[in-house]
DNA sequence: TCCCAATTGCAATAGAATTGCAAGAAGCGT
DNA sequence: ACGCTTCTTGCAATTCTATTGCAATTGGGA
């Protein structure tokens, strides 16, 4: 998807407020090298030449799913995958996702398609911080 | 939501081929009295004045969501929910759920909020199967 | 009512995800 | 380059949801 050097992750690790360490830069080079969403058991399979602890490589996943540069999905089958956020100019208003329950990959829609839906809803339940669509995509 | 009578739910887990044990018509009854979907747990908690074991609740909603009486959606925190599907022609087509992610109450939105936007999407990138909303509700 | 298959209870199990804690590194300032 | 502070890691144990094996029990048609 973005393949990135290893100085630019560390870079990115480093802004993003987290220490550039090996397991980290494994993780974030493999996730920018994947082509779908991937979950923890193959993120620590692929990352095994490491012998990074199972553990370790959960709190790195969620470390960097809550500074913006992973995002967590979960398709339906009780296991969190992991995916890439693009930081590559857009992300900044929040949009409604599309999540293919086949293979998996997030995709996203314009923020207009639910404008209305959305500000309805809020009046009645709460506020919307994420709007999520599942299904099956156009290429499955 | 739909309130049967006993012999109403006992002639539903019949004509799905069911025997109508205890268990599963108090299930069936709490779930058409729900107004939300529950999880497994909360079927549990609900039915406790019965002994039901646990495993015997999960069986249970399994085999009634594989009867099409109920449904089973996972709606982003690892917890299979269960709601009715109501053969009885209304409330029968999936609807949008919201999930509050401070207290991880659940509540179910009408269908035409997101009615115009699911045709438009589903133009653009698939088939949707489920819409969900995050955020906090006004509890929270 | 009788009988057999469906169902249940109990305990054990699977598997994902999380946590506590001590040892080990990253990266700051000097 | 050095040392110090703080963040990370590894390991083991734990939590939590969900499932399964098996013997005992029960529903409901014959």
């Amino acid at each position: 998807m973005n393949d990135l050097s290893s100085t630019a992750i560390k870079d990115l690790l480093r802004q993003a407020g987290l220490r550039a360490t090996p397991a980290r830069v494994a993780t974030l080079t493999l996730m920018s090298q994947a082509s779908k969403p991937l979950s923890h058991a193959e993120v620590t399979a692929e990352l095994d030449g490491l012998a990074v602890d199972k553990a370790t490589v959960f709190r790195n996943l969620n470390d960097l799913v809550s500074v913006n540069l992973l995002r967590r999905a979960e398709l339906g089958d009780h296991v969190w995958r992991f995916e890439l956020v693009n930081s590559a100019g857009h992300e900044c208003s929040p949009h409604p996702h599309f999540l293919c329950i086949d293979c998996g990959t997030v995709s996203c829609m314009d923020e207009s398609y639910v404008k209305d839906a959305n500000l309805n809803f809020a009046e009645d339940v709460g506020t919307i911080t994420e709007i999520l669509f599942r299904g099956h995509c156009n290429e499955c």
